[in-house]
DNA sequence: CGTTGTGAAATGATTCACAGCT
DNA sequence: AGCTGTGAATCATTTCACAACG
């Protein structure tokens, strides 16, 4: 009985999860209208328009709206979204109003750089501990963060309730990292590796990838090139 | 008449410019199918079917032949494709059969990084020359490469005939030097900001941008969330 | 056999267009 | 007037299913 009744309207949100059919391509837009929010509201704007948001990040109006609505109904007619109110809910949906504990596996170049990288920090994402195979590195301290070894990523992650791995390691090393992370009840992973990490799939991961991204670039680039040869 | 025997089969491929129609996910997945051919390769595999591609890829085995079909025919019936020969023919579609002379501009963290990174190198993705604002910065070396003022920018990238222009400045700076690389006729941008540059569309830009890709984790990571509290 | 290449069907995403609110 | 929210229509991508081939 209980269960038909959770059936029948699963568009309640007890709590958070209408989130269940939102299309993947309009969740991947909604860090880019935070990002655009940001700065219209630290610019003094009270209010924007779905045509002004879209225009400033190269998307229709439509296609803000439509984004928007899959969460709730935040605009005015007539007016638009006021900018800190739309701020604040899309901060709350996206998970972003609270802080994610991270942890870092790897402290070579790549593992370096997102240590230092300011931009990082805002929004809540913190790497809290740091961890290497390398004996060399292991006991250094890289931009105030002791790196440990590796043998220590339970403890730690567990001292630290770490929800976010990165993985950050050569690609031969990758797979062993990820089910490592999975097998110490991480939530999440950020892999810098150009490896499909296989992982369960109630943990969500995410790639960044500079190869994948220079190549298609050389590929766009390649169709680009006009057809007259004549 | 010549015409219409080219429209007859266009798969035969007269330079390079079938590319005219292909779905933007099939031309991100390419780099991943390559990457995939590499290693079975290596591994010494002669042959592999769409199956096989498909399952270490996460993808169906018919999504891999509609990909590749867009680019002509390259599978034996009964036998699958041959690893070497596929991997060869998709180098060349994709543009990586050749050498891409890369300019820097920041010498940041991400710079620094981008900088030593070896998987770059392979591939033919080269960075020539190194660009920075800070007078602090310039006249330094970084993994072998001096460090230059900016204002030499054009004249560095027609020195080494650059392509491609790695953005790796902070935020604010991102759209001047977008412009500087258009003006100085770059073919194609990979951005390391989290700002949309505005391009002209004849100039191709990829976006790396590891904020997003946080935010995005955090939020798959909360649609996840189990919806048990009883 | 097993596997490709490919139309046809199904699914998914975007755009259109407009009623209804301010 | 200007703008949102949304069903309907269009467009794009993926999956199905199978004939043809080695």
């Amino acid at each position: 009985m209980q269960s038909m009744v959770a059936r029948a309207h699963c568009r309640t949100l007890g709590r958070m999860s209408i989130r269940s059919r939102v299309p993947r391509p309009a969740a991947r837009r909604l860090s880019l209208y935070l990002r655009e929010l940001m700065l219209r509201a630290r610019d003094g704007s009270a209010t924007i328009s779905s045509r002004q948001l879209g225009d400033a990040l190269g998307l229709t109006d439509a296609q803000v709206r439509k984004d928007l609505a899959h969460f709730g109904q935040f605009g005015q007619p007539g007016v638009g979204y006021r900018c800190i109110d739309l701020l604040e809910r899309l901060r709350t949906i996206m998970g972003v109003d609270r802080p994610w504990p991270c942890v870092l596996v790897g402290a070579g170049n790549i593992g370096r750089a997102l240590l230092a990288y300011r931009p990082f920090v805002h929004g809540g994402f913190e790497i809290k501990a740091v961890f290497e195979r390398s004996r060399e590195l292991v006991g250094t301290t890289i931009a105030g963060r002791k790196v440990r070894p590796i043998e220590d990523l339970a403890r730690g992650v567990a001292a630290v309730n770490a929800e976010i791995g990165i993985v950050a390691v050569p690609a031969e090393a990758a797979p062993a990292i990820a089910a490592m992370l999975v097998g110490v009840r991480i939530r999440g992973i950020l892999n810098f590796t150009p490896c499909r990490l296989d992982v369960p799939p109630s943990i969500p991961v995410r790639n960044v990838d500079v190869s994948v991204a220079l190549e298609q670039l050389a590929f766009d680039i390649s169709s680009m090139a006009a057809p007259d040869e004549s």
